[in-house]
DNA sequence: TCCACTTATATGCAATTGCATCTAGTGTGC
DNA sequence: GCACACTAGATGCAATTGCATATAAGTGGA
């Protein structure tokens, strides 16, 4: 267990820094404009592109680095407002399968162009398309997708 | 309002998912070692930055980026427990300063050691001293200091 | 001085999160 | 076919967060 650098650690609190601020300038727009928080975005995307055959809860999960049973309420309040529908899932007498409703389409498309432009103020904004890309690079390694 | 661009989108999606993955394993190996959460961490050191003079809540507040009623709760936790210690502004009758005790500064140095390993393990692991520099570097441009 | 406005902090109450644990299936070795 | 360890998901309860609003004090004029 060697002891970080100092360049580590400032990245670290930078990290949470510009996290922290950039998720405030979204979740806020997304409050003033009167739509759900954006976790619930991110399970409609997930669920959309996952298409017909839909996702395990459980594979949802790992997609969005959410706790169980953070999920499994999450879940229970986009089915309460008729976005996901829960199925039991065929294979598997324990799981269920998730899919998106029409309505939850609706809701996706009607959060984004919100959901756009608080990116780009929180984050676009305030780099050129090289840092960006350079920025999301150096992201990914810290979480590398399929690690 | 522009509409971000794909590389903006994906700094974006790789902060957020970045941030949730280093704040799992900082989070989740405090608790292990039985600590306290990463917040009390924020303003222990803050405090004891401040030295002597001490803190108003506000300025903490923007040097967390903490909703206020989060602060004030946060402070009552820290203050029931004896790691800081609330008195009356003199110069603001409205205020209070903050000052971080003995107990205080000891939980801290506490905490340092697994916090240390947990930054390491989270980000150090994954850049060269190079990246790490880098993407402090741009973070930074997210959220400047004295912006 | 008085008033309207702003800033600093606290707080009641509802929603969300975290923790621990529960239930129900699955799979494996025998 | 059984015992046992494991995975998927839900849930009761406590802690935290978010929201709206309250209280109290500072500030800048008319």
């Amino acid at each position: 267990m060697t002891a970080p650098s100092d360049s580590v650690v400032r990245a670290w609190t930078r990290l949470e820094r510009a996290h922290r601020a950039a998720l405030a300038t979204v979740e806020g727009r997304l409050k003033e404009a009167g739509l759900p928080p954006l976790a619930w975005y991110d399970v409609l995307l997930e669920l959309e592109r996952a298409g017909a055959p839909g996702l395990r809860p459980f594979e949802l999960q790992k997609a969005m680095l959410l706790a169980q049973y953070n999920l499994s309420r999450l879940i229970d309040r986009l089915e309460a407002q008729g976005h996901v529908a829960r199925a039991a899932s065929e294979d598997d007498g324990r799981g269920q399968v998730l899919a998106i409703t029409a309505k939850g389409r609706a809701m996706r498309r009607k959060i984004w162009p919100v959901y756009a432009a608080a990116i780009e103020a929180a984050v676009g904004a305030h780099l050129s398309p090289t840092e960006a890309r350079a920025l999301g690079d150096l992201l990914e390694r810290l979480y590398p997708p399929r690690s």
